[in-house]
DNA sequence: TCGTAAATGATACTGATTCTCACTACTGTT
DNA sequence: AACAGTAGTGAGAATCAGTATCATTTACGA
C-alpha cells in the first residue's frame, strides 16, 4: 500500500469513528509505516519530537478504536503500536526475550488456512467465539545473539 | 500429572535454582493448579486469602524465574500466571476480549508440527534463534456472548 | 540449642499510562 | 470574513499495577 493509499485508508477509517485526520495524527501514522514493525510510545517520540508524550497517547488510544492501528503487548513493560492488519496484511512478530525489539514475518498461506480451521474446531469445542489469532515467535533476534 | 508429582517437580525446580519451596509457594501453586487456566494476582488472592500480596508478587517472580510458572500478558492491565508448560504440557489461550479471562485448549500434534516446521523456517529467514511459540485466539467467551 | 541465612509482609516507592483543563485550531453558517 | 460551536492539543497532575525496602519471623545446618 502506498503512502497515499493509506493515508486515504486511515482518512476513512477516522471519519467512519467521526474523528478528524489531523497533523498529529498524520505524523504518527508515518512514524509507524517508518517504523518496520510494532514501536513503543518511547521509540515513536525519539522518531518525531514534535510530538508530545501525552498527544501520542491519546491519539494511539483514539487510532486504535478506529481500527487504524493495533496494540501489542509483549512481555516487557512497554506497549507497542502498530499499522492494523486491514492495512499491512495479516502477519506474525519475532518478539526478542532480550532486548524486547518486534519484528513482523509472515507465513505460507495454506499453513494459515491449516491452522485458522484447527482453531476453529478448537473455539467452537469451548463455546468460545473467535475474532482472529495471534502468533508469536518467542526467542532472541540477530542483534542480541551477536552481542 | 498428580499434586503429588507435581509438588515434587517443583521441589527440584526450585532446588535448582536455591530456593526453599515454603508453605506460602506450596499455597501459590495450589492455586495456580485448581485455577484451570492463567490467574491475576487478584485472583490468586481471592481464591486464598491468607496469601499477603505482597508474598504473592515476590514468589510469582522467584518461581517464574525457576520455570515453575510463566507469566501471560494479555490486552488488559493485569499479568496472568499459570504452570509452565514443562509441568502441564504445552497448549494454547482462548483471551476473552470481552472480561479478559484466559482458557487452555490444545491442537493437534500433527498441526504442532507442521507450525514448527514452517516457524523455524520464518525464523531463521530473519536471522532470529527461536525458542518457543505462544498462539492465542482471541475473541469472545461463552458467558460474555451469552451477556 | 544456637547462629546464620532466607522468607515474610506491611508499607513506601516507581514509572507507564490516563486524566484534567485551559487554550488553540478547525468547520460550517450567515 | 467574523462568529459560534465543537474537536484537538499538551503540560502537568493523578492513578495504580508492580517493585523495593526493611524490621520481624521462620527454617536449616552444625
Amino acid at each position: 500500500m502506498s503512502l497515499n493509499e493509506l493515508d486515504d485508508e486511515v482518512a476513512a477509517l477516522l471519519g467512519d469513528a467521526d474523528q478528524r485526520y489531523t497533523s498529529s495524527r498524520r505524523r504518527l501514522i508515518s512514524a509507524l509505516q517508518a517504523g518496520g514493525g510494532p514501536l513503543t510510545i518511547t521509540q515513536i517520540v525519539a522518531t518525531d519530537s514534535s510530538l508530545p508524550q501525552s498527544t501520542v497517547y491519546r491519539n494511539l488510544t483514539i487510532l486504535e478504536e478506529a481500527g487504524v492501528v493495533t496494540r501489542i503487548v509483549t512481555s516487557d513493560d512497554f506497549a507497542r503500536y502498530e499499522l492494523a492488519e486491514k492495512l499491512t496484511g495479516h502477519h506474525h512478530h519475532l518478539i526478542c526475550t532480550a532486548c524486547g525489539d518486534v519484528l513482523d514475518f509472515s507465513l505460507d498461506v495454506g499453513i494459515e488456512a491449516t491452522l485458522d480451521s484447527a482453531l476453529a474446531i478448537a473455539a467452537a469445542a469451548a463455546g468460545f467465539t473467535a475474532d482472529s489469532h495471534r502468533l508469536d515467535l518467542l526467542g532472541t533476534c540477530r542483534n542480541c545473539v551477536e552481542a
